[in-house]
Formats: structure tokens, C-alpha cells, sequence
DNA sequence: CGAAAAACCTGGCAGC
DNA sequence: TGCTGCCAGGTTTTTC
């Protein structure tokens, strides 16, 4: 479900937990990508010290160690008060309970997971990935310097987060469309403009996207359920056979690597 | 070795 | 009403 964007706006959510007591854990699901943490079903009475974001990986950090947390496809949060009368529902995995309020966790697919790491610097997921997009590290002679040492094509590429992280399918499409580059360009065929304007497009996109709240396409919502509204602003994603902005070509449909690839074959070159 | 495909799951939807 | 096949915001593991 969640790529960069949506998982800084439940970030942004989560941030009001910070300074909170977890009193405890309730798991009716250990099987998620991997098993729950046996730390994470035994929390009793831990203080929420900070709460962060490392590419799509939530860390929740207390004072003894760090639950991370990934969403995979299709995780989700809702955060309520236990005033609130709230129905347990399907998938409706693993719950924090704080003294006024409670946060639970759904994810349908269970591609997402929630690991105990007791020191963030040697844990395996966070140790190989690449630069954050809003990273000064992430810039166009970075980029064109890396496009010289792989055989991948453009869309595969942004999506590899050793490159730079956070990019998944639906932003991939919306960069390349704005940078005004064909998804199946091999990189080695990229000028530094290319690099230039693939990174500007991207710092533009995801911003923009954070703002209004991330993308809706199915699963995702904030951590209040309401939805993103940056689905209204997608150009090419799941817009096959509409009309291009620019030139009114016909948006087309491809396969890249089995997902689906949107892009105008006349201004994407 | 690097790149592509398979694997991990469930649910919704189109088409028959 | 099924049933089948395809599709979905990701990432690790396996295969070639």
C-alpha cells in the first residue's frame, strides 16, 4: 500500500503518541511477513521516546529497544479514543493500548511486519538502503554517476531502494512522466539534465503528495481513515487510455518486471 | 555476479 | 450464483 509519501502522513499521525505510556500489547495475529516479536507482545508500561521514519519503516522508539514496523502492501492504522465504540474486524492484527487511546493495526495481505531491534545501526533492513529523497545526497550528479554501473531500465531502477528509497510503483510512473522519460530508457542512456529533473520531479512529487495527504487507490487512509487526496492529482497512474496533459496522446498500459507501467508514448521519450 | 521471476497473502472485480 | 483469472501503494528469496 504505502509508499514514502503515505507513510510520512501516518507518521505526522502517530507523532501525538510521543511522551505516551504503552500499557500493553494485544496480538491476535503473530503471523505477519514474519512472526511478531516476542518483545512486542510482552510490552508492559513502556514510554513512547520518539517515533521516526527511515524509508518506509516505522521506528517506534522506547527505552530498551525499537519496534519497526513496515506496512508491506496493504497495512494500515487507526488511532481512537477508548471512549469510542470500535468493532474488531477482520485483519484487525495487533493493538497498543495507551491509557485514553488505542492504536490498531490492519493488514489484510500481512505482507507488513513488526520486528523488535534492540540497536537500529546494525538491523539488517535498515543497514542496505540508499539515501532519502529529500536528502541533499540524492541530487542529479549522484544519480548520473549510479546510472553508469547497472543494465536496468529507468522505471526499475527508481523503485530499487539501494538508489534512493521510497519510490514505488505509483510514484515511479508520475516522476518519469514529468521528467518527460520513457520507463523502458536503459540508464546508461540518461544526460545529467535526465538526472536533474528525474531528482527535482521527485522532491516535487513526493512534497506535493505529502501535503495533500498521500494516495488513495484501495487500502491506504490516515490514521483517522480519512483518505488521501493526491489521487486526484495523478497524471498516468491507472489512467490508461486517457488523454495526456500535454499532448492529448492516449496514456498507455505496459509491464515492467509484472507490475503495471503508465506513460505517454509521445512525450516520454 | 546482477537482473528477473517467484514467493509471501487476501480480497475485489470482470467475465463467463 | 458461483467459479476463474487477473490485479493490487512491497520486498526478500530463488533462479537463470
Amino acid at each position: 500500500m504505502p509508499e514514502l509519501p503515505e507513510v510520512e502522513v501516518i507518521l505526522r499521525g502517530l507523532k501525538s503518541l510521543i511522551g505516551d505510556k504503552i500499557l500493553y500489547s494485544i496480538i491476535r495475529c503473530y503471523n505477519l511477513r514474519w512472526p511478531v516479536s516476542s518483545e512486542i507482545y510482552k510490552l508492559k508500561n513502556n514510554f513512547i521516546l520518539n517515533i521516526k521514519r527511515r524509508a518506509r519503516y516505522l521506528i517506534i522508539k522506547l527505552e530498551y529497544g525499537n519496534i519497526l514496523i513496515h506496512l508491506g502492501m496493504s497495512g494500515s492504522f487507526y488511532l481512537f479514543d477508548k471512549t469510542e465504540k470500535v468493532i474488531i474486524k477482520k485483519h484487525d492484527h495487533i493493538d497498543l493500548i495507551f491509557s485514553n487511546k488505542i492504536l490498531r493495526y490492519n493488514d489484510p495481505r500481512r505482507f507488513g511486519f513488526w520486528l523488535w531491534t534492540k540497536n537500529l545501526e546494525n538491523n539488517k533492513f535498515l543497514q542496505k538502503l540508499g539515501p532519502e529523497p529529500f536528502s541533499k545526497k540524492f541530487n542529479d550528479n549522484y544519480l548520473f554517476q549510479k546510472s553508469k554501473f547497472t543494465r536496468k531500465n529507468v522505471k526499475n531502477w527508481l523503485m530499487d531502494n539501494k538508489l534512493v528509497v521510497g519510490i514505488g510503483n505509483i510514484y515511479a510512473n508520475e516522476i518519469l512522466f514529468l521528467s518527460k522519460i520513457h520507463p523502458n530508457r536503459l540508464t546508461k542512456s540518461l544526460n545529467t539534465q535526465d538526472c536533474c529533473n528525474i531528482v527535482n520531479n521527485t522532491k516535487k512529487i513526493l512534497l506535493e503528495s505529502i501535503k495533500k495527504g498521500g494516495t488513495t487507490i484501495r487500502n491506504f487512509s490516515k490514521i483517522n481513515k480519512k483518505k488521501g487526496d493526491f489521487s486526484k492529482e495523478l497524471k498516468v497512474y491507472k489512467r490508461e487510455l486517457e488523454k495526456c496533459l500535454f499532448c492529448h496522446s492516449y496514456i498507455k498500459r505496459i509491464l515492467n518486471n509484472k507490475r503495471a507501467t503508465f506513460f505517454c508514448p509521445k512525450c516520454q521519450i
